[in-house]
RNA sequence: GGGCGAAUAGCUCAGCAGGCCAGAGCGCCUCCCUUACAAGGAGGAGGUCACAGGUUCGAGUCCUGUUUCGCCCACCA
């Protein structure tokens, strides 16, 4: 084995690459090759990163949470599968690829839908190169081999498939709604699409005439006063609406108004979705240009008129308005009207525009011809999978917002305007009919049925929403609609990990198309992780300039220090606010985790054999207090692991890799090394006890882990690496609750001693005399005396055990029943050190108080667990103990 | 308008089996380059766990209400 030979701080930068490579070669991250390749998997699908732009915290977060379960469950036995891949994001990707033509000085229009595609490749393999060598980077060990693209031939298979067997199943139609119309990108999007923002804008009141009369009548006669936000809608009026109950305007139903300018005649209507207290209680309705007006329009078989084309100019059925843009339209109508005594008032008013989710652009609403899924059936089996905890969502409180969405979800537009995507598999004859089909071959052949003759057809131009591949994701990148061998042994996945902010986007759908298609769930637990922000809780932005780009980290602190940072900070479901600092103190524990290897390693003879755990027989104190945390940490980190609750795991074997292993167990076996005094039980227990915690943090610190762990000494027979090495099993001989509660108090003496040397002022270095009264605890603390002297600087040749001294001077410290008595003469004012015993009677007496309060207390004795009670009992006797020894020296000093 | 989350040390956060004196990192104070580590070690200061009730032998933890901040959903022109 190599010895002694590591540099003294951790130099990641050499190591990771290596081991990557090293792990990726020896074919560790294929299930074939875990330790139990038959035995049951353990899946998940990567949540494919768009192939548009660079790695950013959000991908740095959810591998390094996916990664931590593959590596997690890898080494429990499992075979483990992560099945990597990368989305093609349709708006995403063509507006890029849009803005560089328009740099080069050309266009989409310009250069033909062709050209355009070749040129959408060549961006997705130019970038979807990055993003892998980054997820890489991150240490993501995921199966390349199985790598998919959603736009790869099988992908886009499934995804015809999907679409032919849902329209043949009735739930794809073709149909004329109004729809979230982007201007700027062109192409409808589906609700989950559009994000709502609060803007100051203004509600406009106006007069609309009455057919008939004069406005100087007034209103109710005249006119019906009308308040608006959009008032360019106007020109698109099919109707005014009234509530039937109305007094105000109930007779006018039935009557005629004239549209503004146009004076096109509509009907006054009556219906109860009109809220009588809102703006004047009259409400324009705009089939056209408004869901809600749609929805009416319905329902009284008004007309519907388009005014506007679709890059938000006005066509021809605004009259003298054609062509302009619709708020240069606003303004002029607006003006017009004024002009012509229409208006009555303008007010501020705060209203929610509709914006595109990619480009931010204000959202139109208009009608158009469209592909919809109906999925309302889905909807209840994705209910009902959830419902029934058939699917798990972690954390729970999203169950709620899950099922409220699904509950109310409408109709998904599923067609895009777009060149980069699944392009519609459906076809028209020459009179319109369409004939949706595998392929144009097909979709000819049923041509040919329906005419009796061969005939000319055009694909649909249009594709399919980005979401519409993402949701059949699980199962088409294990080879469906085929019956492929991965998708009998790896479908359902087990674990799908992603962002809140996608789960409706994705989640949901994955689940109505995985019950749908497969027939079954398309995993069993939903974890949800948040969002990453700035130390001070701000999202990520380069206008705040506050963006930590997750490279530029990993070059300067280490993969696993970015990694151990976003595990240790993140709670599932909740933000976390990133901060360098935080990242550096990991870096450092990294460090400290190759520093007390080197300790380890430097202390091992050169022909140490390791060939088992350490014989329970042979222990001493310090050892088995160690092994018995150990017993501990193992428990509950695993517990931890089935919980979920990852940061609370990473933090524990933190806490006892730097807290005990390091700061005590390292430091109280140096004395022992050193008097080679039991030192063959020493060495085994460091190596024993390093071996198991670096497999409870190589899910965490997955380089470091293992390049340590490469270095160590191991049985013969064991795994080649720690990547696929047994997860740490608790093992009951090494438990010692007794034996560690010695060394405990140990500890509480040594800190209790090293407390009153800085208190006094005792130099570092010098060795001090001390008598210490260690009650049942003698014959272990005279066996731990070399420790002892080490830890606290008691010099060996002055330290003695046995009652304290009657009336000498120093300075007594009352540890329980433990007393310590430190001769430090000169150092010592009398009257302090009385004040100081007096002090610490006083507290000890009031939590005395409080305990006996508790035990008095009958319903604590008999509801209490046994246990607690207990407990309660012992921390009374060694307070009483304390405050005894507390008094006898009071007494002494008087 | 509905729903959800957060509120704990100067800052950022853990504390999700209700049970010893409430923890960490960073920052701050004192001291130390002791042969694993100064990216380190030793010691220390610092908290009415937002507020008010309630349940319980016992509440930072469970329930109700209030306040402040944040987020999500929703068709009020």
């Amino acid at each position: 084995m190599p010895r002694f030979d590591l540099p003294s701080t951790y130099d990641f930068a050499a190591v990771e690459q290596r081991l990557y490579r090293w792990w990726e070669e020896n074919g560790w991250f294929k299930p074939e090759n875990s330790r139990n390749p038959a035995g049951k998997p353990f899946v998940i699908s990567i949540p494919p990163p768009n192939v548009t732009g660079s790695l950013h915290q959000g991908h740095a977060l959810f591998v390094a949470l996916e990664d931590l379960m593959i590596r997690y469950h890898r080494m429990r036995g499992r075979a483990a599968l992560w099945v990597p891949g990368t989305d093609h994001a349709g708006i995403a990707t063509q507006l890029q690829v849009e803005r560089k033509l328009q740099e080069e000085g050309t266009s989409r229009e310009a250069i033909g839908r062709e050209r355009f595609l070749a040129e959408c490749w060549a961006w997705k393999e130019k970038y979807h190169g990055r993003i892998v060598g980054q997820l890489r980077r991150l240490g993501a060990s995921c199966d390349w081999d199985r790598e998919r693209f959603t736009m790869d031939e099988g992908l886009s298979r499934a995804v015809t498939e999907a679409f032919v067997r849902l329209y043949r199943m009735g739930l794809i139609y073709q149909g004329e709604y109004i729809v979230n119309w982007s201007p700027g990108l062109q192409t409808a999007v589906s609700d989950v699409e559009v994000e709502y923002t609060e803007e100051q804008g203004t509600l406009y009141y106006f007069k609309y005439p009455i057919a008939g009369h004069s406005l100087d009548e007034g209103p109710g006669r005249g006119y019906i006063p009308v308040a608006t936000t959009r008032p360019e809608t106007i020109l698109g009026d099919t109707a005014v609406a009234v509530h039937p109950d109305d007094e105000r305007y109930r007779h006018l139903i039935g009557s005629t108004c004239l549209v503004p300018i146009l004076n096109r005649p509509i009907p006054v209507i009556h219906d109860t979705y009109v809220d009588r207290a809102f703006g004047t209680g009259a409400l324009k309705i705009t089939p056209g240009h408004d869901p809600n007006d749609f929805e009416i329009g319905r329902r009284h078989g008004l007309m519907v008129i388009n005014i506007m084309n679709k890059d938000a100019t006005l066509n021809e059925n605004a009259g003298p308005y054609a062509g302009l843009d619709r708020f240069t339209a606003r303004e002029r109508l607006w003006a017009d009207m004024a002009a012509a005594g229409l208006v009555i008032k303008e007010e501020p008013y705060t209203l929610s525009v509709p914006r595109a989710q990619r480009g931010g652009e204000i959202i139109e609403p208009l009608v158009s011809r469209q592909w919809f899924v109906n999925t309302d059936a889905m909807a209840q089996l994705a209910l009902a999978a959830v419902r029934s905890g058939r699917i798990k969502i972690i954390p729970e409180r999203f169950t709620k917002i899950y099922v409220h969405w699904l509950e109310n979800l409408r109709h998904w537009c599923i067609s895009r305007q777009l060149w980069w995507g699944h392009r519609i598999p459906a076809w028209y004859g020459p009179d319109g009919q369409v004939f949706v089909a595998r392929s144009q071959a097909e979709a000819a052949a049923l041509a040919q049925e329906h005419y009796g003759q061969a005939v000319p057809l055009e694909q649909d131009p249009d594709v399919l929403d980005t979401w519409f591949s993402s949701g059949l994701w699980p199962f088409s990148t294990l080879g469906w609609p085929d019956d492929m061998p991965d998708l009998r042994r790896f479908y359902p996945t087990d674990v799908m990990e992603t962002g809140y902010d996608i789960l409706f986007f994705w989640v949901a759908r994955m689940i109505m198309m995985g019950l749908l298609f497969t027939n079954d769930v398309p995993f069993h637990t939903v974890y949800l992780h948040g969002l990453v922000r700035d130390e001070h809780g701000r999202k990520m932005s380069k206008t705040f300039n506050n963006v930590i780009d997750p490279i530029e980290v990993m070059d300067q602190y280490g993969t696993d220090a970015l990694r151990f940072t976003l595990l240790t900070g993140s709670t599932p479901g909740n933000d976390l606010n990133l901060s360098l600092e935080r990242i550096r103190a990991n870096r450092n524990f990294a460090n400290k985790i190759w520093n007390a290897t080197r300790f380890v390693l430097g202390n091992l003879p050169d022909d140490f054999r390791y060939d088992a755990a350490p014989d329970p027989a042979a222990l001493s104190w310090p050892d088995r207090w160690v092994l018995h945390r150990l017993q501990e940490v193992i428990e509950n980190v695993t517990r931890l692991f089935e919980n979920y609750q990852f940061g609370e795991a990473g933090r524990q074997s933190y806490e006892f890799l730097w807290g005990d292993f390091a700061d005590w167990y390292i430091e109280a076996c140096k004395p022992r090394l050193q008097a080679d005094q039991d030192a063959d039980v020493v060495r085994q227990t460091l190596v024993y006890v390093l071996d198991q915690t670096l497999r409870l943090l190589h899910p965490f610190v997955p380089f470091v882990t293992e390049e340590l762990w490469q270095h160590l000494p191991h049985p013969p027979g064991e795994a080649p690496a720690l990547i696929v090495a047994a997860w740490p099993e608790p093992n009951p001989a090494y438990r010692h609750p007794e034996a560690a509660a010695v060394f405990e108090r140990l500890r509480e003496v040594v800190r209790a001693i090293r407390n009153v040397r800085t208190e006094y002022q005792v130099e570092p270095g010098r060795r001090i005399a001390a008598v210490i009264a260690a009650g049942n605890d003698t014959a272990a603390f005279e066996a731990m005396a070399p420790i002892l002297t080490t830890l606290a600087r008691i010099d060996p040749a002055q330290l003695t055990f046995g009652p304290l001294p009657g009336d000498a001077k120093g300075v007594t410290l009352v540890v329980g029943e433990i007393g310590v008595f430190l001769p430090l003469a000169g150092l010592v004012d009398l009257e302090a050190e009385r004040e100081r015993l007096r002090k610490q009677l006083a507290e000890t007496e009031s939590r005395m108080a409080a305990n006996r309060a508790r035990l008095h207390n009958p319903d604590f004795v008999a509801k209490a667990p046994a246990h607690v009670v207990a407990q309660a009992q012992q921390t009374l006797a060694e307070l009483e103990a304390q405050a005894t020894r507390l008094r006898e020296r009071l007494a002494t000093l008087a």
